[in-house]
DNA sequence: GAAGTTTACTTGACTAGACAAGTGGTGTCA
DNA sequence: TGACACCACTTGTCTAGTCAAGTAAACTTC
């Protein structure tokens, strides 16, 4: 009772066997996920109350709220204010994939990028640019057609418009070295994006851009990318589908 | 000194105008970002120290600690013992896509999905099969070839290979009701997947079963499964270019 | 000047409590 | 029987401290 450094006095011995080395809310995450895995909390199910894994582990109620609480952002658990921790029905959990700048993905395959700009100008904007752009049909937008090489094979062939009031100085960068997914980074930090990728044929300057035949299947990814409500970008991304594929993975 | 309550004396009090509701945490949190989205802290900036924001918020450790853990858990920014918090470079943020069950994301639109087997039976796996699924060649595979169908339009062609010793059910599944995807989330709870995303054009079966042309382009998405290093299955999804799309946004 | 030591500051992890609020069962009273 | 109060249990959030470990700059010593 008359302690005052309350932590020195059981924690330099091990408790037991496993994972000796290893924070003790990490230990009581994995217990929780290799009981997940070995199913012996079926989706739905109820799981340890906070206070069960408080005394089962010998350690703080705010230990055990941790690895809790990380689970449930992983979407391994659902907790209610009142009833308790259970079993998340993974058929819920969506698979994300990912998608990185294309720069970063050639280079460090140990591979050489380089681009060639074909259009980098103002132009007024036709209505489906427009809408999409949240600006009225008419008013300038930035356009650029830029072609992205992998060792001198064409990979990509980006057509992009730029809201004008987000990056005034676009038109300024030098494009054959910097992308403008990284520009626009810079520029506007933090945004929201929206995908879709689809299978598709490329239009006939895309295919002759990208020396392929009009007929040959290509990735097409449409980005539009928002900032706190005010649109900055929407590009068409042109894959050849013989060159590229989205990888990713998902761990739960 | 003598306080044993020590939440209780100020509390009460609503510090300042903004947010006055939501819990310190959060406060805390949306500072950060929308000083963030503000460009206040440039990618790679030193951001307020843990002890910086105590005292400027009145808050004690832990809940400072806490919103930093979740901004860093969400990509936002970057923490070095003994450096401190530093603002994300967001150009290395990979975007995520999201990936439905193809049941749950025709039924969510409202139309109506069935599925029509057109194989499913145990085969000896032959070399390409087998290294994928971490078997010997000749080894039994368990093989389905199975169209789902949106509002009667064929959307998907899935041929999927399974381990029988994962699922040795699985065959006795019907699968015109359930989707091999949740039956397989039932039997094998937790697991890791590997996805690729490309262009292409079907098979010819693949075509005949999509009422399309082998000429028309196909998003192929090939998945693997594993659970625990044993791997589950590998399926590849083929979808017409025309009817499908992979959505997704990204939000950091 | 080079090498080691000290010190200040940072994040990482934890403790032992506290109060609040939501849920569901039990017991009581009209 | 029905309405209501009460209680046990759960998660949600927070406090005020602790020790540990990593970094970098300042300081001391040779």
């Amino acid at each position: 009772m008359a302690s005052i450094s309350p932590a020195k006095s059981d924690r330099p011995v091990p408790p037991e066997g496993s994972q000796v080395h290893s924070a003790p809310y990490l230990r009581i995450k994995d217990y929780l996920k290799q009981g997940l895995g070995h199913g012996q909390w079926a989706p739905g199910a109820l799981m340890p109350s906070e206070s069960e894994l408080v005394s089962r582990f010998g350690v703080s109620r705010m230990t055990v709220t941790r690895a809790l609480r990380e689970l449930q952002a992983e979407g391994l658990v659902t907790r209610a204010q009142g009833l308790g921790t259970y079993a998340a029905h993974l058929a819920q959990v969506s698979a994300t994939l990912t998608i990185r700048d294309l720069h970063e993905e050639i280079t460090a395959r140990g591979h050489q990028h380089h681009a060639t700009v074909h259009l980098a100008r103002s132009e007024p904007a036709d209505a489906a640019v427009a809408a999409r752009l949240g600006l009225e049909a008419g008013a300038p937008v930035f356009h650029t057609l830029i072609v992205h090489h992998e060792n001198r094979l064409p990979l990509q062939c980006e057509d992009r418009y730029v809201n004008p009031a987000c990056a005034p100085d676009y038109l300024g960068v030098d494009f054959t070295r910097t992308t403008p997914t990284h520009y626009l980074l810079e520029v506007a930090p933090l945004w929201e994006a929206q995908y879709s990728i689809e299978a598709g044929v490329p239009s006939r300057r895309e295919a002759r851009l990208l020396q392929i035949s009009p007929l040959d299947p290509c990735l097409i990814i449409l980005r539009r990318t928002v900032n706190r409500d005010l649109p900055i970008t929407c590009a068409r991304l042109v894959h050849p589908g013989s060159r590229y594929r989205v990888e990713g993975q998902f761990k739960p």
